[in-house]
DNA sequence: TAATATTACTTTATCGTTAATGTTAAATTT
DNA sequence: AAATTTAACATTAACGATAAAGTAATATTA
């Protein structure tokens, strides 16, 4: 940072070598040295910090990850990180994850399993530590594949039934439970749910507290309320615009997502806007814990930030114990924001 | 993927020398045969293919990179991901780097120039083929660095008027003119100004755009109603409620961002709902460009897929070439959406 | 005081790949 | 038929760090 020298060209970089040479000690002792290590006198480790500061050396840890088999890297799998909610995981991930010394790179796989698995081929080529992986669900060999070589992973958000793995998710079924009770005890029964694709575990599980929801308040529920939509940008408009269209009546909607909520909401005020001025939307995941939107939505609402520390943590204490025989699994409390 | 063992152990990675074994070729013309060099014969490349896939064999990176000097890893150093224009810029920047065989890591500086320097650091111990960075701008010696060192980067969203570099930036100037000329002719002559920190180039330049409107439609400006705000959550409804507190009149407001705009919406309304009714809130970036959120918020837009991309670009050109020796320097154009 | 332990190092080997160079047999040219 | 080129490999060295094992001097203990 204080040579700010002519030179245009890349600079040679500065090796242990060459504090070796300057120092007069060899290379191990440098390293040794400067990693901390035992077995070097007070003097000859601050003399050492001091040179390689000057030289402004800057460790190769592509060379030390190959030699120790470790890179404090972790591998962050996502659908999409344009997506609020995932951004918003992401980012306390990414925090958590520098705050111990690791680091990730993230990769979207915009919800296609084959760009999921050539993710955790990439990971696995660049030796990651291990892997947060959010699934696509369209398939678990590549799953399967980790469990089998032994590679340190979580789930985040999603898990499989057919599988056991460590997990973080919400609770999806007391989520959803509780939206739909909550609108039910306000008088409505027909409550429109725009669902996410059912072989998503969340949306097979905001199903069953749906259901549940109905059952315990013993009104009838018809199927025909019940939708998947996809995660694409829009895919709710032109849904709910189709659903309009065939004359299916309703009295609510709940939403997979915030994100799908605020689409149904535009698209119903782009419709009617008096028609459809006193139908409740609830939503999932409350992004705007972190933002202040005008629009008051009323959502299921969790910690995302317990989750993905959550995550980190769990990933982390099975790199480091490296064997553990109990899965981690973590369900955390939902609870109902009205707003 | 194919070999589900019982083994519950990491599993012994396979190696070019395990392959090069296995087939009685050297593990040179394993490499090259799976790089698809030359001087392999095709009935040769193809056992190879087929025993190495046969085998499981994933490249260790790692070691591919600290012999060639290449790791095709770029990072990305941005404030912060879990911002809705950020994450849109990261998911463009990891697609397209992503279809040119390179990935990415994420660091956020939260705006913290301390941070900002450890993560260039750590990219370069990272050895990293190059840097897209978004700049805290509170410091500029991290980028005199990677100057010096012939560290190939790009800025994103901001630039240095005494440093020379490439960069991709939006149209700040006209784009803020665009909406105060909007406002001004609709009538506006007291604009509150919600701009960003001073020391960021688009705050700066967001300024000039809105000092330029009022001169060229000859209205007065009143430099208090000029007013800069953090970005930490919440920090322009405090800022807001402040400004009313102490009596400022405004007929309209400009925000640096979508999201100030939204706070600032959300805490007039909370304030009073009839009192501010008819004030409109300009933002600024069009994060709704993706999203469908019910608020209709009038926002000057530009292409964030096209300054992405350019960005990711321009670094791999700059990769590639080694020299360049005129710099690169986008501008893209902005309008003003109303809604 | 001899035996042992400790301190503070050094030396060597190795991680897995790939660049650079070397080799051999067959094909081509003269 | 001798000389040269080409195809298709193999061998060696190196990237830069670190783990493991070795060593010499000094300190401690029996």
């Amino acid at each position: 940072m204080k040579d700010l020298s002519e030179n245009k060209g890349r600079k040679k970089k500065i090796t242990l070598k060459d504090i070796a040479k300057k120092t007069g000690f060899s290379a191990n002792t440098i390293s040794r040295a400067l990693k901390n290590k035992e077995d070097i006198s007070k003097a000859t480790r601050e003399y050492i910090y001091k040179v390689s500061k000057e030289m402004g050396y800057i460790p190769n840890s592509i060379a030390g990850s190959l030699r120790s088999g470790k890179t404090r890297t972790i591998a962050t799998i996502v659908p999409d990180i344009s997506d609020p909610l995932i951004a918003i995981w992401v980012k306390d991930i990414e925090t958590r994850l520098r705050l111990n010394n690791y680091n990730t790179f993230i990769i979207n796989t915009e919800e296609e399993y084959e760009i999921e698995e050539d993710a955790i081929f990439f990971a696995l080529s660049k030796n990651v530590d291990g892997i947060i992986l959010c699934p696509t669900q369209k398939d678990n060999k590549d799953i399967k594949f980790l469990i089998n070589n032994g590679v340190p992973f979580v789930l985040l958000g999603r898990r499989f039934y057919d599988l056991e793995t460590d997990y973080v998710i919400s609770d999806d079924v007391h989520g959803s439970f509780l939206a739909i009770d909550y609108l039910i005890k306000k008088g409505h029964k027909k409550i429109l749910f725009m669902n996410g694709p059912g072989y998503i575990s969340s949306a097979k599980e905001r199903l069953e507290g749906y259901k549940k929801a109905f059952v315990e308040n013993n009104v009838k529920l018809d199927e025909n309320l019940i939708k998947e939509v996809g995660n694409t940008s829009g895919y709710s408009i032109k849904a709910i615009n189709k659903i309009i269209q065939e004359g299916l009546e309703f009295s609510a909607v709940f939403a997979f997502s915030d994100i799908v909520a605020w689409e149904i909401i535009y698209a119903l005020q782009n419709i009617d806007k008096n028609r459809f001025k006193n139908i409740p939307v609830i939503g999932f995941d409350n992004i705007q814990s972190r933002f202040f939107y005008p629009y008051p939505l009323t959502t299921v609402n969790y910690s995302k930030k317990k989750i993905a520390y959550k995550a980190v943590d769990i990933l982390l204490s099975n790199i480091e114990e490296k064997f553990h025989d109990n899965f981690k699994q973590y369900i955390f409390e939902t609870n109902l924001i009205v707003r």
